[in-house]
DNA sequence: ATTACTATCTCACGAGTAC
DNA sequence: TGTACTCGTGAGATAGTAA
């Protein structure tokens, strides 16, 4: 928890960045107001604060005015910076959904099974996924507005394509990790026959006897973002 | 210039902490009031305001709130940290002083040409300091001050001794450069001579011969603080 | 040209409270 | 329990101005 008040740091760290910390550096009111973008009067007080509450020096040599630093300043910017910089690490970087298990193989896993997608699958995933979707209810609205943003990371895409009769729309995939044991992908269809609170999974294998699990059952669904959102 | 108020900042921190970046994260405003040494409403309001300006999403499902955030609140954040982050690193890690070469040889020289001093400049800076302090003489309050503050930092220390008539006082050394070309040693006496505006050199070699310098010449010196001054 | 005072305004915060 | 309204207080910012 800081001392140092919020309104002080944009104007700590410009005299940082003025060099401020181990040398007397000459400086103006209305310089440093222009930097932090506040008045002359602003910055005047600020100094003075910053000044009585012990973390910065002036010394003034007849108009000039000059400014150091001191240690308890330097450490005290330095706990502000550790407080965000461990905030902002430790964020961790997956998006989780939770549900319940609401079909076996729904019509999603016909689809899914076509030589169009499965090539595409093998190729782009490294193997043809288990002839069955996985199909998870989410009960909680921010997992079914997760779910919407998901469209917004990098996934890999598997094409739609065309067997004469009709067309097939494309496939989002994003590698994912059930229950924190499996490796799937969820997938989001150009063409969905489910609501938005249903997210579909496919896998290697059939999910549902490698985890023992069934129609009901809760299960957890990570899916990486390790980079930021396309914008 | 980050558009985000300063006040929100430890808010947002705290919700990055708690990981709402990429999901959804139950909270409430008297629990987040507490994390951020602040009353319920006050986090009530940074909600509300860090909502409407695009910072956060909330989800309500009843009477549970979930918070996460956006893109543009995770680039906000990230630009304040570059900003502190770059004005801490600038920050150059030396002492500079500025003045004016005031004598070639005053009686400091005899003082340093001792046995019982040479024989530890020997040892502790690696050679025999040329028969001769250069001495500078500081026109700017700031540098007086410096050097006043100059022995809160680690220093190569030369112990005094006694040659049965009289003893003879510590010397600490701190290794500089002049008018960053030639490697020298600031020297603190513990008994001086000088008043505080003047600041005595040793060096290897000639200083003024080797700079082509004199009495009444300008000359800088750099004493490097890599560490954080004791305290 | 400076710095920093006074007065004024805005807004951040907490208390009380409705829902 | 919750959230978020209104209202009063005071801190932070600016304009004007003295020195």
């Amino acid at each position: 928890m800081p001392e140092l008040k919020l309104q002080h740091i944009l104007t700590l760290a410009e005299l940082f960045s003025k060099g401020a910390r181990y040398n007397f550096i000459p400086i103006t009111t209305s310089s440093l107001g222009k930097s932090i973008h506040k008045s002359q009067q602003a910055a005047s007080k600020h100094l003075l604060e910053l000044e009585s509450d012990g973390y910065i020096e002036r010394i003034r040599s007849g108009t000039r005015v000059s400014v150091r630093i001191t240690t308890k300043g330097h450490a005290e910017m330095i706990k502000i910076f550790s407080t965000l910089k461990s905030s902002l690490e430790t964020s961790p970087s997956y998006v989780e959904f939770r549900g319940v298990i609401v079909s076996g193989m729904g019509e999603g896993a016909y689809y899914m099974s076509m030589k169009g997608y499965t090539k595409q699958f093998k190729s782009k995933l490294g193997y043809v996924p288990f002839p069955g979707t996985l199909n998870v209810k989410l009960k909680d609205k921010e997992f079914i507005e997760a779910k919407r943003s998901l469209d917004a990371y990098p996934a890999v895409l598997v094409h739609g394509f065309s067997d004469g009769k009709r067309t097939y729309g494309w496939v989002k995939c994003y590698p994912a990790r059930v229950n924190n044991s499996i490796d799937a992908a969820l997938i989001l269809l150009e063409r969905t026959h489910h609501d938005d609170s249903v997210i579909e999974l496919i896998s290697k294998d059939n999910i549902k006897k490698l985890t023992k699990l069934s129609t009901g059952s809760q299960i957890t669904i990570r899916v990486n973002v390790k980079s930021k959102p396309a914008q």
